[in-house]
RNA sequence: GAUCUCGUAGCUCAGCUGGUAGAGCAAUACACUUUUAAUGUAUGGGCCCUGGGUUCGAGUCCCAGCGGGAUCACCA
């Protein structure tokens, strides 16, 4: 038997072996029909019903001759009671004495039938006639228990483990399963409302020769047959309105969309956004539509539109407030952006002690402005809206004032949920703010846009006036959840490379021919192993060694480059 | 990227100014036919993240690394 095994583990792997011995299959073929799951017994409880289930042992209070386990299925939890009279009324006590006693461990899947009945402390429980093995458990779950007061003992709360292992999360978390069906069903009210509309649900592609629609770092890969390189996409907004320009009314798409950024609690390099793009619509129009159709996703998914998040209470009823860049900027600093050039808004981000230097232009210092002094203080829903012309390449200008752009962003609890355009369709303005992107990127914006010449062209066939809107599922599930992290509401989030830790692999350096002294150097350089020692370049590794013998003032010859080339070959 | 902090049994965690590794749950054995977290008695279980250093002696102190978390920076 393996000796990197725990204890706990040799103990299942041996009762698999005795279960075979007993002729009971471990890991069974065929189909179990259960008519029945712990939710449904509960709701519908008839005494004395036959009733067929399955799910995971967990928890056994097995004493002598009977005792209680819980199953746990799809549906929740539902307490079985196991005779040895009732399972194994013949002679042979078998799977009693011995399945159900020692060779069934917590997490093990099995199925039961038996006869529904109440405890007399008043638990729905199942009175187990029929016990089969359906699958074996080999690794130990956490034991979490919850007693009568809703304590929680035991918990498996360590966030790298339950993030690495989300499987075990699932199952001994129910707040966690609870957070993933609530991100389903928010995803689909919002669907419905679309559909309900007539618009359509459309794919777009994920791998984009540029990556266009937001100014972000993106994810490089390459094409082998094109032989180009390729990038994963920060925005899907480019094609949406290309198919609008092909004449679809509404065409709306979840988008993974992928960033090589910083990673923390509100940011994964993978990270989901709902687009949708309306014909003939502007950005008014979309407001309304924007806080109805959150109203209904809160409704519908969560039953209110009242939400606590952390300390705060968070109402989704519509309409939401509405507020102008410009008055929120105000209201905050008591300055006014209006007619300002570049120089002054500096000025007064220098003033507030705000970061403004010479790479920023001016949507930039006013979104800094923005940021820093207003953007906590909007808790409850909030449109904030005609943002400045800089700060909005695919926007269009508002209609009553040329510096400004018809775009709304939807501030909740002091963070952007979601963004959205009466979507600028002239094409030569559209080339214009292009133009004036790169000029920026050549300033040292490394976040600017890049060209996207397709996407000019189709313009210039003509796009209806459009308003699109983009909406953060994460944050949107986040806040709906009462989760802090993005983490707990993606089901595998991005995480370091899980790395083994061995020693390093002393025998095999030995075995290769390098001299005791110069193996602990390489020790100590970092070296673990031959494979580690075949990555660095031979050159470097000469210079170190000798830097390692000169600084430890060993009296050992110094390295040759030949030598550590026959270590390497 | 910066700072702080953590890494001890399958899980949750103690372990003081350095002196032979601890508890509860889980596991194993025995007893027990209705328990409500969680029966009783007994037993087993540890590369104390890795490597190096200081020391007579390191889980504990120091250095480096790996991994996590928090805060900040970054984040149309």
């Amino acid at each position: 038997m393996n000796a990197n095994l725990s204890p706990e583990e040799i103990v299942r792997r041996e009762a698999l072996v005795k279960l075979r011995q007993l002729s009971i299959d471990p890991f069974p073929a065929a189909e179990y029909e259960t008519n029945a799951t712990a939710a449904i017994i509960k709701a519908n409880y008839q005494e004395g019903q036959e009733v067929s289930v399955a799910g995971r042992l967990m928890n056994q209070r097995i004493q002598g001759k009977a005792g209680f386990a819980d199953l746990h299925d799809a549906s929740g939890r539902i307490q079985i009671y196991i005779n040895q009279e009732v399972l194994c009324p013949g002679e042979d006590k078998t799977l009693y004495q011995e399945v159900v006693r020692h060779l069934l461990h917590h997490g093990d899947f099995v199925g039961v039938k038996g006869k529904v009945f109440t405890t007399k402390l008043g638990e729905i429980s199942i009175n187990v006639s029929e016990l089969t093995v359906l699958a074996k458990s080999l690794r130990p779950l956490p034991v979490v228990k919850t007693d009568a007061e809703g304590n929680v003992y035991d918990a498996f709360t360590d966030p790298e483990m339950r993030y690495r292992m989300r499987y075990v999360d699932l199952v001994v978390n129910p707040k966690v399963k609870d957070t993933f069906v609530k991100r389903t069903k928010i995803m689909n009210a919002m669907r419905e409302f679309f559909n309900e509309r007539g618009y359509l649900e459309v794919d777009t592609p994920v791998l984009q020769a540029i990556p266009g629609g937001a100014s972000a770092r993106p994810f490089i890969t390459h094409h082998n047959t094109l032989d180009i390189p390729m990038y994963l996409r920060i925005a899907n907004e480019l094609y949406l309105k290309r198919l609008i320009v092909g004449g679809f009314d509404g065409v709306y798409e979840f988008s993974r969309n992928f960033r090589n950024e910083g990673m923390d609690r509100t940011h994964n390099p993978e990270f989901t956004v709902m687009e949708i793009y309306v014909s003939y619509k502007d950005y008014n129009w979309m407001m309304r539509f924007t806080e109805e159709m959150i109203e209904h996703v809160a409704t519908q998914a969560l039953g209110t539109t009242d939400v606590q998040f952390g300390d705060k209470s968070i109402s989704f009823k519509a309409p939401f407030a509405r507020v102008s860049m410009t008055d929120a900027i105000l209201q905050h600093t008591g300055f006014d952006i209006t007619g300002k050039t570049e120089d002054e808004l500096r000025a007064k981000c220098v003033e507030l002690g705000l970061e403004a230097n010479e790479n920023l232009g001016k949507g930039k210092l006013i979104d800094t402005l923005f940021g820093e002094m207003c953007e906590k203080h909007f808790i409850q829903p909030t449109f904030i809206t005609d943002y400045p012309v800089e700060m909005s390449p695919l926007c269009k200008r508002h209609r009553d004032n040329p510096e400004l752009t018809e775009r709304f962003e939807l501030m909740v609890n002091g963070k952007e949920l979601a963004n959205a355009y009466s979507e600028l369709n002239d094409p030569i303005d559209q080339r214009e703010r292009f133009e004036e992107q790169i000029k920026l990127m050549e300033r040292g914006d490394d976040e600017a846009m890049f060209i996207d010449f397709d996407f000019l062209r189709a313009l210039e066939y003509g796009m209806p006036p459009t308003s699109g809107m983009g909406i953060g599922i994460d944050r949107l599930v986040m806040m709906m959840t009462n989760n802090e992290s993005i983490q707990e509401v993606l089901f595998f989030p991005q995480m370091r490379p899980e790395k083994k830790q061995d020693g390093p692999d002393l025998a095999a350096f030995e075995n290769t021919g390098i001299p005791a002294y110069w193996i602990e150097a390489l020790v100590s350089l970092g070296i673990h192993t031959l494979e580690q020692l075949k990555e660095v370049k031979p050159t470097a590794l000469h210079q170190n060694l000798n830097t390692y013998r000169k600084k430890n003032k060993l009296d050992i010859p110094a390295a040759q480059l030949d030598e550590i080339l026959t270590w390497i070959n």
